[in-house]
DNA sequence: CTGAAAGCGCTAACAT
DNA sequence: ATGTTAGCGCTTTCAG
């Protein structure tokens, strides 16, 4: 019988030993029902769970990790410096909680754990950022939030390492889960809908090239554009990076053409919101001179004057989707199949309107 | 010398021992150089350290918690109804952004990891999921963030355990280290801003009483309006639970009274957001025929119309503190001295002006 | 100042 | 169907 705990110091914590102890079967038996093992008894099973369950045990990932293949680790790469510049900046961004809601969840439904790691992915540093991340952690799968998934140096690293990884926003083909929302749909139903109330002249800020993602939702606003029989108009696409001074500064330039558009499609939450400032400041009302579509749907666009009609992005089933994919993959083996394509949202709000 | 990695599988990771190896060295040795021991050569901590570097050696977190005392782990600890309730809500509440930015920086700069654990806080549930986490993962640490540290059920299964815990948003003695802002100082501030701009009546909506801040602001109000010669008026204090519903609800019945207030102060943002709705939907403008001061100063209330004067809860630098207290804990030993008191900020916007 | 030995709590092979 | 034996990669005694 394993000693208390000697005079002080913390109280040892009950270990699978003790639950062997008192259920009378060895080690290993005990490891099997926690894992869910073959060929043990049902009488033993029960016998083990009762003791697991008196004597409040729950295994230790640290040795778990330590004796097995699998540490029930999944790690979360975000870029270090848009990450923390989000938070500093208050500006309403919620990418990072949406993923915890969908990958925390899913991992918590499984025993695993999301840990959320901040990478600096644009220096030299990646590697042994990474690396050092990696060794540390050991993680059963890597979630790689955009653009990572489409950087050659963070796949070739954990490809290498033989380390499942998820890449949401990312399409390619390749090793990796894709996950990922169908952007050019996504943008050609904004599209549609701005057509479908009756504006012709629809202006389209884009995406930072960094990201996979902008090039699609060019491509769908174009399409629906020609679908509808409307003669390719480069003047009205406006090239933004996402942030709110691009967005700015592409609606001035949108705005001062001399056939301006009724209405505008903006790549991210923040280019919308400098669209509607831009236009608001310029003496345009918004919906009525101007309708105004935005991609992301982060919370603040509910919130703006009038609220904005915005393209949602799954973020929370991306992330617990890779996770389910992670997870899977880090137990039975699981190919990098078929890209995985989640459902977006249109959410019709204040900002759109017909053209007057 | 250790064999490569056989034929396939996982790359066989860099272990202490190739470092020994590699600087001819002993195992024990490099643990030195690695934690900082004393007694070792400058001549062997340089050569050991060369070899580190060398191999791009990262010890394995899981190791050192097997083998040592200390796991490299800080637990944060939210209530999970609550957290998820704000994340699919998309209320705009960056609670958990604020407490990764300031919690995993001061981590990482440690060489610790600050995992977030959503726990069921309210049910008996509490100690098998608090016992659960705890025994998985050891956190050499825990933050708690409000109103846990008030939770006699958690402090005590810390206290018995000999964790050492952070209480954010908790001010009384007792073990723990105490941090938070001074929450009664702060309202105080708010009404004496009222004050300073000519308001005398000035509503004040309180936040759950589950928390003990809300106490403290309250007191804060009180006293200022003493200090400023007002008499005691309890019809302008309002009952609220920090939800929006509840704020508006307080808000109807302010505005109602037959002096109804030119000002009013709301423990919280989403308080604060629906009394401005309310006050428009009657009738009332901000801040010309009412002056509203909020709590917490989230990212929303910048975007509101008009953005809302707010005091600023300083979220992140209250994590750092924690996370920062509780690794030096770890370590050394760190008596729970005297409680760490923020500076908190009043942040003045559009919704704050002299009464008409 | 440095090294050797023991063991943390678990799982993966191998018995039985 | 169950038990036994080795480690995993580190830190902590304890010897030199």
């Amino acid at each position: 019988m394993p000693n208390e705990d000697s005079a002080a110091r913390r109280p040892r914590a009950v270990t699978i030993k003790h639950v062997a102890a008192e259920a009378g079967v060895s080690l290993q038996t005990v490891s099997r029902v926690i894992n869910g093992g073959p060929n043990v008894r049902d009488t033993i099973k029960e016998r083990v769970r009762a003791a697991i369950e008196k004597l409040g045990y729950v295994p230790s990932l640290a040795a778990r990790r330590m004796g097995g293949t699998r540490s029930y680790v999944l790690l979360a790469l975000n870029d270090r410096d848009r990450t923390i510049e989000g938070w500093r900046s208050g500006d309403g961004t919620d990418w990072v909680d949406q993923m915890m809601l969908g990958g925390m969840l899913e991992c918590a439904r499984h025993g695993y754990r999301m840990i959320v790691e901040l990478v600096d992915t644009h220096s030299a540093h990646v590697e042994r950022e990474l690396g050092a991340a990696l060794a540390a952690l050991h993680p059963d799968g890597v979630i790689l939030t955009p653009p990572h998934g489409d950087n050659p140096i963070i796949t070739g690293m954990l490809t290498g390492r033989h380390i499942p990884f998820a890449r949401i926003g990312s399409t390619g083909t390749g090793p990796g889960f894709a996950i990922s929302m169908d952007d050019k749909r996504a943008a050609a139903a904004a599209t549609e809908h701005l057509l479908a109330i009756g504006h012709r002249r629809i202006g389209f800020i884009t995406g930072s090239d960094e990201y996979a993602l902008s090039g699609a939702r060019l491509e769908g606003y174009r399409e629906a554009m020609h679908s509808a029989g409307l003669p390719e108009a480069p003047d009205l696409v406006a090239r933004g990076d996402f942030t709110f001074a691009s967005g700015a500064e592409a609606t001035r330039s949108l705005l001062s053409l001399a056939e301006r558009p009724t209405a505008v499609i903006a790549s991210s939450d923040q280019m919308s919101l400098a669209a509607l400032e831009v236009a608001r400041s310029l003496g345009f009302e918004v919906p009525r001179d101007l309708s105004i579509i935005s991609f992301d749907d982060t919370p603040i666009v509910k919130f703006s004057v009038p609220p904005l009609t915005a393209i949602r992005q799954p973020i929370a089933p991306m992330a617990a989707c890779a996770a389910g994919l992670l997870i899977q993959a880090a137990n039975g083996e699981l190919a990098y199949d078929t890209p995985n394509v989640l459902p977006f949202e249109l959410i019709v709000r204040g900002s759109t309107a017909a053209p007057s």
